[in-house]
Parts: structure tokens; C-alpha cells; sequence
DNA sequence: TGAAGTGATACCCTCTTGA
DNA sequence: TCAAGAGGGTATCACTTCA
């Protein structure tokens, strides 16, 4: 099924073509790449994996060219009551920007509650998440993901935090497996990973994330 | 643009919602989960990050009732003059399986030319090569990506060779910068990396895929 | 008004699948 | 065999909020 793969190349792809052709591209071991704007190129370093080393970003200055369509998330307005999230359900005209999705308290709710509980979905709990939630499936799915990204930012600063404090002389309560990648990757393990955490015992969150409120209030 | 996002979960997501309610899922936690297949949790020990740590490959298994329409690669069958890979423009019928496009001997020679020089395109270039050779974008970004697999593969086998070779009391010659990963990685880094070819260096291939052939010939 | 939060997008990666 | 599908990751972008 093309959805994912067709969608977004096919139409426009045919386009960015300016001053290469493809004996320009393969001439240009020459010219040692650099691809315009050598500028921007951060390597992120991060990753060990000598395979996961991603390209210059795809320079995005590079092409303007490119459309950027965005016309619209998928998303159906979800609950249009309650303080409905401002859907864009009808098409936004076109060459619109990207119109961003506001969840109600409701959704975010359960999407914490759930995702207090499991860090990862199988796609039919997803399924059936995004359907009570009245929120597509890609919707959830993004959602857990840019959760889990969140909640890794926030460790990372905790633990940055930890280190700064506990260099500047205090003795700092950083619990030891809190450094221990494996289980500090552990809190997103999902749940069904033995050992890790005790099922009664809650997750580890030192950041004071407002959306723990939810689960303090009534 | 909805493309990537929407295609595939919109549709049909609203389906495999057989036994759990969201009350279900925010009390999986009773039942410790495992999910069913608690067998093949390959964690596919490789990455060090803590934080990559992937779920249980979404317990394939699990549900069979998920639609998985795959209304068919953008692809349509290929060769009909020259070796013509044929673009994926038509909607192929509804319904249809996943189709597998058979690249034409042109184009996979050009691909292969071009991958010989950069292991990354930029998007332009991506552009570029896709339209001269009447493929998607999407189909060069593939493309690109398999071979990269395709390559890491025949590396780490080579190098599981070598050493097993080399226990068999052999004194093989394993350049030590072969095991270096970040060597290693090297080779797939795009050209625009620095220091780790001289230009006028070739990849370091220990494979003997044919396609290498391609540029040992004439 | 600038910083932070966050939905969405684009690539990349790994593992699988099916013709 | 290998193009694709599916899902996870990271980096960015753009729009909102909020102090």
C-alpha cells in the first residue's frame, strides 16, 4: 500500500531538479559533496552505531522548492464538546501550514493514564485507544511517541541537573540504577518486561511534567 | 500533507478492537501483561541507548484481524519495453497484494553507481535521480535504504567469516580497522564526511556482490 | 515577546513479508 | 531475492501558551 511511500513523493518528487544531473551526482566525489550549504551539517553525535549516521539533515534550506504541503493532519476534530481540540477537519486551504491538533483535557488524560501504564501499544490497543478517544490510530501512535521523547528529554536534564549539582559539593540522592542506562531505559520498556518494575511500583518521574498533575487532582 | 500519517492507520483503524476497552488496557497492568507471545521479545541487543529499547515487534501475531490492506505498492508491473521499472502513478486496484517492482538492469545500475559514490542522497539529488530513471522518490529512498542494509549485512558477515577463518588458526589479514566500527560505519557515511576516504580512495568492500563488478568492468 | 510545549513531518533503522 | 510494509527513533518545524 502506498499510503506512507506514494503520498508525499509522488506527486511533487519531479521537481528539485535544478543543476544536477545524475553524472553530476556521480561526479561529485569530485567537488567533495558539500551539497550547497555545508553550513547546517550537525551530525548529531549521539548515536555509536556506525550505520546510523544520518545524512546532513537533508539541508533543508536547501530546496524550497520543495512543496510542504501539509495539508492537514488527519485528524478528525476530537471531541467537538467538552473543550474540543481545535480539529482541521476540512482541508485547510491549500498551501496552508500545518495546522496543529490540540487535544482536550479528556484525550490527554487517558493518553497519560494509558501511557503511565504502558510505554509502548500494541496497535490493537492502539486501535482501540484512538477509536474511544475519537483520534486516528497515527495520531496515538505520534503521540506516544513524542511522549516517550519527552519523557527522555526530562530524565536526561534530571540527570544533567544530578551530575551539576552533585559536582558543585552537594552529595546528591541520584539513585544508582538511575545512571544505569538499562534501567533507566527501563522506565520505557514495556510493561511486559519482567524485572524492571514491579507492577505496583510507579514509574520513576523526577520531572514535575504538569501532566503528573492529572493523576494527583481528585 | 496527511500522506505518510493518514494513508494507512486512517482508513481502517477503527477495526481490531476485540477484547480490551481502555479500562482494559490502564489495567493490563494487573495482569502483567506479556501479551500473549512473550516469546520473541528479541531486543535485538545492538544498541547501546538506553532509550531504543523497541517494544516486542508489536506481537505480529497477536492480531490477524488488523486489515493490512496494502492496496499495493505505487508499483506497476515493471519491464515492458527496455526493462522499464515502470512509475507508480496509477492506483493499482483496490485490494490488490503487495506487488514487488523488479528494477530494471538501467536503473539498478545507476542506482548502484550512485550508491557507490554516496550512501545518502539529498533530497534533491534523490529528485533528481528518481526522475531520470522514472522511479518514485520514494522508490530511490527505498532503494537507498535496502542497499544499505544490504550492505551492512554482507560487511558483518564478512567479518563473521573472517574471524571464524581466523579461529580455524589461519593468520587471516583483518585489517584492524575492519573491526573499528566507527571505520566500519565509515563506509556508509556520506560522502561529505571527511577524513574517513580520500577521494580518490574506492569503499572499502570486502563483499564480492556483483554489483561491485559493475565498477571493475571496462 | 521570547521560551517552552507539543502535534506533525521527514528521514533513518530494523525486522518481516510475499511475489 | 529484494522491494515494500510497519513501527520505532531523532531532528525540525510551526503553532500555542504562558510568564
Amino acid at each position: 500500500m502506498p499510503g506512507d511511500m506514494t503520498s508525499k513523493q509522488d506527486g511533487p518528487s519531479r521537481s528539485a531538479c535544478f543543476t544536477f544531473t545524475i553524472d553530476s551526482i556521480l561526479n561529485l566525489q569530485q567537488r567533495r559533496s558539500g551539497d550547497s550549504d555545508g553550513s547546517k551539517r550537525d551530525f548529531q553525535a549521539g548515536h555509536e552505531e556506525p550505520w546510523d549516521v544520518r545524512r546532513e539533515r537533508d539541508s533543508r534550506s536547501e530546496e524550497t522548492a520543495k512543496p510542504r504541503v501539509s495539508s492537514s493532519p488527519a485528524a478528525r476534530s476530537p471531541g467537538s464538546e467538552e473543550e474540543a481540540a481545535v480539529a482541521p477537519d476540512s482541508k485547510p486551504a491549500a498551501g496552508k501550514k500545518k495546522t496543529r491538533t490540540i487535544f482536550s483535557k479528556r484525550q490527554i488524560f487517558q493518553l497519560e493514564a494509558t501511557f503511565d501504564m504502558k510505554r509502548y501499544l500494541s496497535s490493537s490497543e492502539r486501535a482501540c485507544l484512538a477509536s474511544s478517544l475519537q483520534l486516528t490510530e497515527t495520531q496515538v501512535k505520534i503521540w506516544f511517541q513524542n511522549r516517550r521523547n519527552k519523557l527522555k528529554r526530562q530524565l536526561t536534564t534530571d540527570v544533567v541537573a544530578a551530575e551539576q549539582f552533585s559536582e558543585a559539593g552537594k552529595p546528591v540522592q541520584v539513585p544508582g540504577f538511575y545512571k544505569d542506562s538499562s534501567l533507566l531505559g527501563g522506565c520505557l520498556f514495556p510493561v511486559s518486561l519482567p524485572v524492571l518494575y514491579p507492577n505496583s511500583a510507579p514509574y520513576i518521574c523526577f520531572s514535575s511534567s504538569k501532566y503528573f498533575n492529572l493523576f494527583d487532582t481528585d
